[in-house]
DNA sequence: CTGTTAGCGCATTCAC
DNA sequence: GTGAATGCGCTAACAG
């Protein structure tokens, strides 16, 4: 049934020369005469070689350095879910010698974001894996490696005006977009709805939130909907004000139905209602964290969109594995699916995205 | 960062014996005496070892015959994505030796079921991957191949008084449940439902079909949803009859306002839809076929469950040479996730899955 | 029963 | 410039 896969030493037989001279061919290491190259190149061309690059691995002997850049995390958070993923194929590699670290900075300072850019950039590194928030800082900074010449690839979120090797994100438009229309299908009556967006130190919003709002406002255009939209901000580095924030807009605003929350932080909402015992407002999220999961299963959330981050990360490492090490062309950019989970799809969901990443 | 995963050899210096009799041990192959494979297995349990699967596998000798056993499928149809997904890890593991065929049936004929099972039967193979839609005559086929100590894994479904090494399917009656979450999501009136169900030949239903219509009723239960619900009968193997089935339902039924469809034909029931000129009828179905998918991106259907096919084949091959060649765990109930797919979500859905199984 | 060794496909190094 | 030899971790065949 399997045509057996052609190798090194086939090419070499039909080329006419030896292994040697094909692997300087095929890696472009020079020290071949131009008669010998042809013959090569004229082999690899009708047969479509492609390398096994788990048996390359174990020989290759370079020893590789790559970092990881992201907001601070903790277990079961979105950026603890990209980093699982990488860490995964770090253990498929297993063979490949590289060193791998992960440096981390507050999402919600900028400084703190920049101080953490530049110590990576006064760091040896050969490739770096970056988490952005920050749009106009990170150009910043990936400008410098640019210079250094150091490739990078982005997981989360593109940035503009930047040149990654390749990127891994959803599509935050169509997120909101997609949050627009659940929303619309879950609410059977005609009130109000607020949108919670998070407060940051020193900067404007997060990008992806700001795409998210443009998608979400798009769709209540498209559709005609006059619903009334409130803003609710929310304080995500002093948690404990966000109470009586929310006691003083409901205070205000008693006819909202639905609440969309553009950030990973819909259980805080979820939990503000259910302290207050308030039950008929529907409730949209983004990411599958755990506490988001608790109040999904709970019923206070009705649907959370999942951006699948162990992919992002996985593919990201993969990419960059594939692009440094064995010089393979990758594709550069990557939209993510957008899960819609349910109560009813959560647990199915969670036992299998640890199963599976998408290769 | 990363330690150096342990090694036969070192497993080997631990325990005072030779490489050859680590491998003997981990192997079971005999041939050792109590004394060894206690020592082996002390060590053994203390390290954690993981075997190299892509040192071993080139290693590997035995030649080893997989058959996949399901019902007939063209290009972009459901049980095409199993296949791709099985031929995706048959790439993957490319340094194992084996051969693989599969074998397939007319899953609306009971009889040439029955015959292909009989011929399965009579081929020399080491393991089966079933795709099955009768129940009973599964059962009766991995009888026999218990007998003959033949292994086997289902995708699609499981099958009841069955011992498979493994099996990857979804969740039927969740899926029939969610439908009818999303039904009742996107109906935002009281109008009737009708449920769409393919007449086989020789047999009852196929089992998924049962379950889902099941778990669909059994949402509607709970909600304390009232609607009428009508079967509409459909005729797979002489599609040309269905246009007279469907007006001959609609001249007697006026105030349907949703289908289900259960099985993977929504797009005729879309067609039909288009064809008539019905607009204000919302319809739901089952699995991303390329049919399918063109009803979803033109309106006709408001949203598609998958199934994860792709994921499904590919686990199940992988599953299968993880516990066939390196004599792996492997568990054995693995239910697939059920995404929930839109107009807006269905193009990064697609191309992404191309990408990414699960690992 | 057990230790030793050849060879899998590849990148690399060393003689020629 | 080039072919031949080496080693990666593992299995399988062989010699003791």
């Amino acid at each position: 049934m399997q045509q057996k896969r052609i190798r090194i030493k086939d090419i070499a037989r039909l080329a006419g020369v030896s292994a040697g001279t094909v692997d300087r061919v095929v890696h472009n290491r020079g020290n071949v005469s131009a008669k010998s190259r042809e013959a090569v190149e004229k082999v690899l061309k009708e047969v479509n070689y492609r390398p096994n690059i788990h048996m390359s691995s174990i020989s290759l002997k370079k020893m590789c350095h790559i970092l990881f850049v992201s907001p601070k995390f903790s277990a079961g958070e979105y950026w603890d879910s990209i980093y699982t993923g990488i860490l995964r194929t770090l253990d498929e590699f297993e063979n490949i010698r590289l060193s791998f670290k992960k440096i981390t900075y507050d999402q919600y300072d900028v400084y703190d974001c920049k101080r953490i850019y530049d110590k990576v950039l006064k760091t040896k590194c050969n490739a770096v894996i970056i988490g952005s928030i920050f749009q106009k800082e990170t150009q910043d900074f990936c400008h410098q490696l640019d210079e250094k010449e150091i490739p990078y690839v982005f997981v989360d979120s593109n940035v503009e005006n930047t040149s990654p090797v390749a990127c891994f994100s959803s599509d935050h438009y169509t997120c909101g977009y997609l949050m627009g229309k659940i929303m619309n299908a879950v609410m059977h009556d005609n009130r109000e709805i607020g949108i919670l967006q998070a407060m940051r130190i020193g900067n404007e919003s997060a990008n992806s939130t700001i795409l998210r709002k443009n998608g979400f406002n798009a769709y209540l255009d498209e559709c005609g909907i006059k619903r009334k939209i409130h803003r609710i901000p929310f304080n995500a580095t002093e948690p404990e004000q966000n109470n009586d924030i929310f006691d003083a807009f409901f205070n205000e605003n008693g006819n909202v139905g639905g609440i969309v929350v553009l950030n990973s932080r819909g259980h805080i909402m979820a939990n503000y209602l259910s302290s207050r015992n308030i039950k008929n407002i529907k409730l949209i999220g983004v990411d599958l964290t755990i506490p988001n999961i608790a109040a999904l299963k709970k019923g206070s959330i009705s649907a959370l969109i999942g951006q699948n981050p162990k992919s992002q990360g996985f593919l990201a490492m993969r990419s960059l594995i594939e692009y440094l090490i064995f010089k393979l062309p990758i594709k550069v950019d990557n939209i993510m699916p957008l899960d819609i989970v349910t109560k009813e799809t959560i647990d199915i969901y969670s036992e299998f995205k640890d199963l599976v990443y998408l290769q």
